[in-house]
DNA sequence: AATGAATGAGGATTCATTCAT
DNA sequence: CATGAATGAATCCTCATTCAT
């Protein structure tokens, strides 16, 4: 326990984090138009009034969190990718894990379900997300795979299929687990899935492996 | 085009369908809050209170859209599946591209989206998906993958994990074009993925391919 | 059983007396505001549209019930009071139980209870109650009264106070029953209230009796 | 009056039952049904919305309207009849002018114009009023009836029909004055029934006098 | 800065009334 | 005459946003 910090000393400048916190667990639950920014401010610690001396409007806190959710992400993923020089499919058995545990840490499958429901009432949303977070993805995958097609990795073929051939799953196991588990569908075991089909992919995908 | 419509006659008994028709684009377009009773009604060509004659409720229309995307194409995938004694890679060359075909053609996109977006809301009818579409598709699936393990043609290992391998891409598909393309991302050619991935997993599912 | 008369055939000379008794039932059960013109409908055995042959609103039709229910009570009260030349405690032990016979038969508590309910929302109704029904009827009494005090019969006071100290024991029987009877309340006796207030009141009304 | 007084002041304590007292007007004036919630709001000097702050529901206003007005009055009663070990005569002759200044100075009328109305639509509350007011305020009555008819002072026969003797002619002016007062029939003059009633019915009540 | 009472625009729903058949 | 599908005005209620304290 910490050394019992009043309410009323919370610094202000954590505040606008506390926000997004408590309205991605809010958002995630009820959507865009459900969530209340009564409760917002309620699990937030604070109240109504003083949630819009940091946020101007509904839209505003919607657009900061799924803004938030972007930028530490998928830096980790970059990283990832870049620094390795290993093998193609070295890279995949350590990815594929790596984000089934970023994706297992933070709650990227509620902000994903948010950006895929709310898409459409939020456009400039879905273009950010696109062109910030998943284009970036795609894209990073994607060269890496045209590398290895060029050292003979990899077997031919569209770069970007092979990107959604890669992580397809996991992202299916991802609003899987989001969308089912609470109405009493099985477990989703992410790294599992990460494991065994990091070796299935990579068994149509090494041309090498065959080729022995 | 017919001369000159009345501007209503008897048609009592399509007006369900054509409410429903309306209500699906209305809803994957605002999702359920955001839509608007009034739209439906007039996307349907009728006016607010009419509607009111066919469903009780909002949720009602909801209900109605979402599960009459049920039923139909359950049993397409089922019996694409069952009707074949066919070699399990023959089997998965037929499947994507069926898969493809069908999303393409109805519009389980924007029901999925739905789906995705509002389980929070409408618990039950996440259940009624899980338990009538997708529960039922993977469980055709990982019994087909089980067969072929048996028979040795497909590689050990999780069979729902495999069932996930070889259709995940294509959701991510899906929902990629439900969500992005609309912003300006690039088209998705279902087709494309469904025909490249069936030989991406199957070569590595597949042990005959490599003992070869 | 009557022959068969098919629905079809009932006389529409007989309809407004139909809806008329169906939209008495419903106004008292439901009040003005809550009672559906539909409901109407049904019970008389017709449809919506077809009542809106024989109204042209749901005003005239309640107008039509609270009226209707005016003309024929109140001449019988009339009839009983001027053929008496009986001394006045004849007239009383026969007039309660003649008026708790009326009530009882036909349903003049449900229109009383409406009256007073909707006085505010249709005053010309409650001007038509106290013009034709209220006020004549204790206009009879009073009068009866008058001619009693003037015999030496009844003792001095207010007649029209008289007239209430007759009947008002009545009238709290009939709401009584109308209002907390449904909700568990005892039965109401209104014969043996009439019976028993006759003797009560004259016990009181008669100086004769006193002076003997 | 208060200089200048702010559009609101906090005061939060006041708004029920400012709330109550306008809503028992529109309500006594309209019934259940027909009246607004905003016209509610708009006398009690607050907008709609803030009205919601202190009632969930239109129910929720009417119920605390009917139950608000039983609490404070029958206790009256109560307090009057059992504090009297006078004789029997001199009792109603001190109750009925006193249930007259109630029901004058209460708008007990109205309230009681509402359950008779509503009472089909609010069972509920006529089961409240009829527990807790009316059958109370009989069963005292009645208690006070048996007691002197054990002395003696009453003549025999039911007391409760006897307690519909005492206040009946009261109930009548009071609905008399609540429905055809305001369409023009004469005043209904309370305490004068009051008086005038309490001697008629003792004149028959009261064995005593008859005897002497 | 913080609060929470107050506001009112917005949207779901009802139901009397109309009218094509 | 009879029907009942269709309409839309009316009203309850919600909740993002404002603002006096």
């Amino acid at each position: 326990m910490m050394a019992e910090e009043p309410r009323w000393r919370r610094r202000k400048e954590d505040r606008p984090g506390d926000i997004c916190a408590a309205a991605l667990q809010v958002f995630a639950e009820k959507g865009f138009a459900g969530a209340r920014i009564e409760e917002i401010a309620r699990r937030a610690g604070l109240s109504k009034g003083t949630l819009y001396l940091y946020f101007p409007t509904k839209e505003a806190v919607f657009r900061a969190v799924v803004r938030d959710a972007v930028a530490p992400n998928i830096e980790v993923i970059r990283q990832t990718v870049l620094a390795s020089d290993q093998p193609f499919d070295e890279l995949v058995r350590m990815l594929l894990p790596r984000v089934a545990e970023i994706i297992t840490a933070v709650p990227l499958g509620a902000v994903l379900k948010m950006v895929v429901g709310e898409s459409r009432n939020f456009p400039e949303l879905a273009k950010v997300w696109h062109d910030d977070v998943v284009l970036k993805a795609v894209t990073i995958l994607s060269d890496a795979i045209e590398n290895a097609q060029d050292r003979g990795e990899v077997r031919p073929g569209d770069s970007r299929i092979h990107a959604f051939s890669l992580v397809g799953p996991m992202l299916l196991g991802v609003l899987w687990r989001e969308t089912f588990t609470p109405v009493g569908a099985a477990e989703i075991d992410l790294p599992a899935i990460a494991r065994q089909h990091a070796e299935t992919v990579l068994g149509g995908l090494s041309i090498a492996e065959k080729a022995g």
